[in-house]
DNA sequence: ACAATTAATGTACGCGTGTACATTATGGCA
DNA sequence: TGCCATAATGTACACGCGTACATTAATTGT
């Protein structure tokens, strides 16, 4: 492997002045420019990252931290790979890498090492929790003001990044829409409460409820765990209250269709006896049968906003010293109709 | 941030025994790696994942290189998705590090430089095509001998890693189940032939039509590109030809989720209309109206797989000097037998 | 024409680790 | 006890690059 040292005997140059010229710093003569490059060009010769990195004290990758759970086909979930998505389309176009970071959910992740071992500038945390562990752990991050970001859970630390979707005035949305096709009797599947954004999406549904005076029923109110599966499991329960229900609302899409699926076994026929709202608009939203009425949530966008905000957080930090800008960002979702809640 | 250095003098040894108490490098005192391991706990140090890597000469990632074109969600693709948690899945286990690489398809991608610039260990490439520049960048890194992994296309370099399904056989069981079942006007919606997995679906479409003695007709072999919008876009050939057509053969579960879709709207019943057999497997195929039969393809294993092996050759590369097994994985697919293909 | 700038380049060192080689301790054995 | 093999540890340097600082060349102003 060619280095520098070559490059600049060849081009007759000190090796200093090969690295400005790569790395574009200082005044140069741009005869010597040429030389320079023309040498690199003919010896083939491309910086070292890893020695760059090394010399910068900068791993130049965002690390993204995301749960992994042996046989479950993490990426597979809309969510998940729209973020990701999201999240390369801003890295790649700043030219850092992207580091995917797999966390056992079931045991302390220790993000600091993540930091103290450099293998990465920055971080996007995807899957947290307000578990009190997964709680310190983060807390944590922020307290060492370390640059990372949380997706789309809240944590009350003042220093802490977040780039969220409101799922509360979401969650509003999809019942007042149901409220206002006449539907009063109104069940909710949700997703476990260890995530705030389940706790957003029930605070909606019961601002939605209170505000048409409609009295909240515990015993309409269901839990998954975002999984399709936990949908069908759930499909039992709605069923045995389907003469109390006109209609409900499901924490996402693939609950929803595992509900649907659930339900259709049933005996139940759709959307006739059962009025639902869903959640995500997933790919699978639009051609399920019938079709789901969604909340959009705009988490392509979500990981490419997070993402360029860190970069941009660090590339400020070289510059001035001031403490940057705090990450706050809370994006909109969209009501989707289709036919699963009704005409 | 502290260093081995700190540690050193804190443990009362050298540098070279911390890092060899760090590394379990050679024999040494029990008492010794304690005082080290004590001292470094004490310190809260951790070996710099940089540095170290600068020192072994070795990046420690393993790359994915996959093709990225703006505004296409690459992630929500049952294809991709899947083989990046199997490869997940493998590099997580074997303590490496996963660098996502993206790669405009409409350009050449200058593989080799990955290894110059010393980013990746090795990688796996993801979405190639046998467009003459891809081919030649990726025989170039063959020629090379650097370590990489072709996922499900082929190539005729005879040192080329490839893992792939056996898309050919996957191919002639599904058209076969369909001829089975007495169809024997069966069209095909294939995927762009620049994809040998395209041009393995022909082969096995082929094989099938030809041992059941069917005439081919090229007029029902139709092209898409493997997204759900070029199924739909087909749909109105294939409503044109529905009168010499008692089935169909679909590249993918998107395309055929597509088809559906327009066929319906052109007032299609289906399946009575048209018997229909997909390809993937992935999740939608289970909740489609009818649901798909179409060919299971164990993506994620295949992503485990090539990591594995990859890593595997690392590894072995560091010990012998032997040259490394050729890895030629063709892994079996299985068809799954659902509504979509008639009772 | 000469000092004062500024441009352009060179010199020298640090970054934190891995490891070849040198050195010193330890224990077995005659 | 003395010798030797091996264990255990230390010394010293390379790895390739970024960059502070030193030096030399070119340009400007008067």
């Amino acid at each position: 492997m060619t280095n520098r040292k070559e490059v600049a005997k060849l081009a007759g140059v000190s090796e200093a002045t090969v690295s400005r010229v790569l790395n574009g710093i200082g005044p140069m003569k741009e005869s010597t420019r040429e030389r320079v490059l023309q040498a690199a060009k003919q010896l083939n010769y491309e910086l070292n990252a890893v020695a760059s990195s090394f010399a910068r004290g900068r791993s130049g990758n965002l690390g993204v931290v995301l749960p992994h759970v042996p046989k479950v086909h993490l990426f597979s979930t809309y969510y998940f790979s729209e973020l990701l998505g999201g999240i390369g389309e801003a890295v790649h176009s700043r030219g850092y890498g992207l580091l995917l970071l797999f966390r056992d959910p079931t045991s302390v992740y220790d993000y600091v090492s993540l930091y103290r071992t450099q293998r990465v500038d920055a971080c996007i945390i995807l899957g947290s929790s307000a578990a009190e562990e997964e709680k310190q752990a983060v807390h944590r991050l922020a307290d060492e003001r370390l640059p990372f970001c949380v997706m789309d859970q809240r944590f009350d630390h003042p220093l802490l990044n977040i780039v969220a979707a409101d799922h509360e005035q979401g969650s509003y949305d999809a019942v007042k829409h149901l409220i206002g096709k006449g539907y009063r009797r109104i069940g909710f599947l949700n997703g476990a409460p260890q995530y705030s954004n389940s706790r957003d999406r029930m605070a909606g549904y019961r601002r939605a409820l209170l505000e048409a005076g409609i009295a909240e029923d515990d015993t309409l109110v269901y839990e998954g765990n975002y999984s399709r599966t936990s949908g069908r499991r759930a499909a039992s329960l709605v069923h045995r209250d389907l003469g109390r229900l006109d209609a409900i609302f499901v924490g996402n899409d693939r609950m929803a269709i595992g509900l649907m699926q659930g339900l259709r076994e049933l005996g139940c026929s759709l959307p006739d006896d059962l009025k639902i709202v869903a959640y995500d608009d997933s790919d699978a939203a639009s051609f399920t049968e019938p079709p789901l009425t969604t909340v959009r949530v705009p988490f392509y966008e979500m990981g490419r906003l997070a993402a360029d905000r860190l970069l941009t957080q660090l590339a400020d930090k070289d510059k001035s010293d001031a403490p940057a800008a705090l990450i706050r960002e809370k994006l909109p979702t969209e009501l989707v109709i289709r036919k699963s809640s009704g005409n």
